[in-house]
DNA sequence: GTCTATAAGTAGATAGAC
DNA sequence: GTCTATCTACTTATAGAC
């Protein structure tokens, strides 16, 4: 107990970084990147805005920071799980992950998508490329599903963007309070992407 | 000629309003809101920033005139529409309407969806009330359709947002200079949404 | 690791000359 | 209608005390 109490006071490194990152995503995701100052993180972290530069070099770091934080955990839950056998049952598991994934973290999600334009050209080449390549899973499930006759999709990329645009959107309504459990939403867009890519 | 021609020099009113909301709507696209500073548009227009409030009180106006008169032009080019016969029909022509109407105005469609966070609230609810209303005309038909026999949804309300959310994703990717025609690409999306709701 | 203080620059918006 | 000049407030980021 000693070692790890014996503290200077005032010292909380390990617990205010996640908290800056933390307080970050909830205010760029409620506010915009561009319209949240440092000194209203700092403030809702608890600090004076000098503090925050302990935790991240810039604000800009701390926007990619958050973003290729959530790609990654996206590709690596994905990564994660086992693959089940036939397109069509990729293709639902896939689906269901993807509305589960994205309805877990809304504002990370909500951060990922609109302020893509708020990264340095370097920033975004690396953002784009992860979610090319979570992509490029749909996109091969897809074109399994065409080569087995099982879907019948005149092209793979489009119907990718199509389904994934949809499914992405059940964050715009979805509510916890809500009447429907997420599972329940799962089938209703399950049974939407099937019928739209079945053969 | 002598009346419309004489003018004090330096004089532009009916030109220079049309070029600070041209000018805004660009540059709230390309980096957002937030981002964009009263001097950046004034000089994008090629005037200093102090003439920019001869034609917006604020820079808050600028922005929802801008999203107000995209609304606006959306229903009115719904509304100056024939309706087709039969719900399948009217399924078609929303959605190539929906692709085509989108597809003609990159930036005004992504600053509606992306500034909404940064009106204020009595001017987000003006907004969101011309949405909910064109969202309404889709439910109207997918409930025609399946009180019709014609569409098999569980769901109307969910998919509309579905629906919308997938045909608006068209404006992420699609590019003039790619190898699809906009009519090509209505049938694509078409194709997608029929069979996703078709009985 | 956090604080206070500050540097250096930019923001939205207004006043008054022309 | 546009300009220049300016007000007030706020911005990111840093320096140095503790």
């Amino acid at each position: 107990m000693t070692g790890s109490m014996a503290r200077t006071a005032g010292s909380h490194s390990d617990i205010t970084g996640p908290r800056v990152a933390q307080a970050a995503l909830r205010l760029f995701a409620q506010h915009g990147y561009a319209a949240v100052s440092m000194r209203q993180i700092a403030a809702e972290v608890g600090v004076q805005a000098g503090a925050l530069y302990n935790y991240t070099p810039d604000k800009q770091s701390l926007l990619f920071d958050l973003m290729r934080g959530h790609m990654d955990e996206l590709l690596a839950a994905r990564a994660a799980l086992p693959l089940p056998a036939g397109p069509l049952a990729r293709l639902e598991d896939f689906t269901r992950f993807h509305i589960r994934f994205h309805l877990e973290r809304p504002d990370a999600v909500f951060v990922s998508y609109m302020e893509l334009r708020n990264l340095t050209p370097a920033n975004f080449a690396v953002i784009e490329g992860l979610r090319r390549r979570y992509e490029d899973e749909l996109e091969a499930i897809l074109r399994a599903g065409v080569a087995a006759g099982i879907c019948a999709v005149t092209d793979t990329k489009i119907t990718t963007l199509a389904v994934i645009a949809m499914l992405t959107g059940v964050t715009t309504w979805y509510r916890a309070a809500g009447r429907l459990s997420v599972p329940q939403v799962e089938t209703i867009y399950w049974d939407m992407v099937r019928r739209a890519v079945a053969a």
